[in-house]
DNA sequence: GAATTCTCTGTGAACGTTCACAGTGCGGCA
DNA sequence: TGCCGCACTGTGAACGTTCACAGAGAATTC
């Protein structure tokens, strides 16, 4: 005979199991200090005996909180959830939270109705936090963010509003300086670089570390745009290849675009390293499994996820302000340069 | 001055506002046929003008329903993040939910710890519906669900409890006829393959589809064993090689194991598809970027996403059972073979 | 020994909904 | 005229918590 008692036990059932009053159970689970060893143990006890969980609607509903966190993906197109990195954010994350039994919920904010209906979430009161993945900085949703009055903290800086969503973020500035050194160390003379969106900090700051090391004017005709998909990595790669044939490195702003400028590299006869130096930014799984395998920069990216949940969790719990953090990263050399 | 009214307002403010009842708000919010459509305009603009949003934590409490969704992922390891597919199903199936008011919660089961807090969030209420990810067939996990009594849908097949537990799913058995089919047909007479995990039904089914067209005895030695992880798809390329070093085709249980093999076979020194003809499985994102580009077995994964919603949608609004679907797939040929 | 503090406990109210029930007019029908 | 059904409305109770408050003893202080 199945045990599916039709009633779920509410604290009153465990209230009388363990012969106290609901207001002392609830103590009891709460952490209340105020609660005697004996009391504790027959709570205890009866919760175990009843299978009592609590309902965190009846909880909500009074304490105003809900024990959830929203991700909101401001990806306009299916991009997002193509990147390796975003697996990485949505498993650190989903973790981190459920250690303080915070329950993430997705949603997307892709077009004005999404956005809308993120909106209508928040301003319901259905959740005390949002993470903000990939945000770019014209982002409408952020204004509306900023009416509600509720914790946010971004994964990666938001361009433009810095100072007013905190964030942790690799240091994509320092990274891509550390690339680009290495390259001219190497003995490199004529060094191009693929950039991602240049809306997105990763795609702004990796460009300018760029530039802090080879000089801003220096490489003006050296610079092609993608949007960090493999395919506008391989059209990059291309327009670079036409534009400056004698070219003999090129820094590509993500592992995937650089997986598709090593594609055309192949195809247009190039040999790399030898002939052209090819240095990607992520350390992504991918970088592990080109042909040949990739010279990047790594992003702490679980520290980055790991982070942005702190941050957020304490200004949950009240926290007035918390400082943005930058992290480091790291070049990881293999084949490619 | 910013309009950050404290309190956010409730259905007695937007009653007041109207001039009606509560009893009236609700039931014109909630669509009951009797509200008289001057009460209903007048409603709809208190609503309006004063931004009010139902409080479901409130209406939880009362209707014992929560409009949220969680989705389980149960894969040991964090090998599901970096499954291209995965992204594909959280992507439709985010949107779908959207669609109908519905939030998604995302947890992952990989530990005993994590499960605990699986089944503890369920057991407590928390959610209507279980969207199951990649379960394995030995999954305890699945046993606790059954205790649970929750409307519970996964997307592919459980093995062994196709009976028990809904699912829609490509038809593996059928797209691996085709691909062996096919590689036939193409004159191919030492035919391989690398298999998935034997206990997901992608997996077996792949196998056993494999099978019916070669014949099982025939194929014996013809046979290696992947994770679906790239790195298992060279591993196992490897093996056969040194076993079977005249094979001319191999089919591959999924397109990132394809990569795998192909890039072993280049390092042999084996051409493809001349030397080698080379089948993959899911049509994924990689399928069309690698050297060369892989001929594969399409999957509708989207429509498996809507789908597997599409019944847990209807478990959730009461119906006693639901008819799983099995979705057909299609032969996509590109350069490998 | 009385007053005060400290620890622990129970109780009533409140959170914001929905739902069942009990009306209230109003029109149609016998 | 009286009765019934129909369309609509308002009200009280309930959902399961937490929180503030008040009270009971025991321990401590004066």
């Amino acid at each position: 005979m199945p045990v599916t008692n039709k009633r779920r036990p509410t604290i009153h059932d465990v209230a009388r199991a363990s012969g106290v009053s609901r207001g002392t159970v609830s103590r009891a689970l709460n952490g209340d200090p105020y609660v005697s060893t004996a009391a504790l143990a027959a709570v205890r006890r009866a919760v175990a005996e009843t299978g009592y969980v609590v309902n965190r609607a009846a909880r909500s509903l009074v304490t105003q909180r809900t024990g959830t966190v929203v991700m909101v993906l401001s990806e306009p197109q299916e991009k997002l959830f193509e990147d390796p990195n975003f697996s990485v954010l949505l498993r650190v994350a989903t973790r981190r939270l459920a250690q303080r039994d915070v329950a993430l919920v997705m949603m997307v904010a892709g077009d004005d109705g999404d956005r809308e209906r993120v909106v209508r979430y928040l301003r319901g009161g259905h959740a005390d936090g949002v993470l903000l993945l990939s945000a770019h900085s014209g982002d409408p949703l952020l204004a509306e963010l900023e009416t509600l009055a509720i914790p946010a903290v971004a994964c990666g800086a938001v361009l433009g509003r810095e100072g007013v969503i905190p964030y942790a973020a690799a240091d994509d500035r320092e990274g891509a300086r550390q690339m680009a050194q290495y390259l001219v160390d190497q003995g490199r003379k004529k060094i191009a670089t693929i950039t991602g969106p240049l809306d997105t900090p990763g795609g702004l700051n990796r460009l300018e570390g760029f530039c802090d090391v080879l000089g801003r004017k220096a490489v003006k005709k050296l610079i092609a745009h993608g949007d960090y998909s493999r395919h506008s990595g391989e059209a990059a790669m291309r327009e670079l290849l036409d534009r400056v044939p004698d070219l003999d490195a090129v820094f590509v702003g993500s592992d995937l675009m650089a997986a598709g400028a090593l594609a055309v590299l192949r195809e247009r006869g190039r040999r790399v390293p030898e002939d052209v130096a090819v240095g990607g930014f992520d350390d992504s799984a991918i970088a592990g499994s080109t042909h040949p395998k990739l010279t990047t920069v790594r992003q702490p990216l679980e520290q980055v996820a790991t982070e942005t949940v702190r941050l957020l969790l304490e200004l949950i719990d009240g926290a007035e302000t918390v400082e943005s953090l930058v992290l480091s990263t790291e070049l990881v050399t293999r084949e490619s340069a």
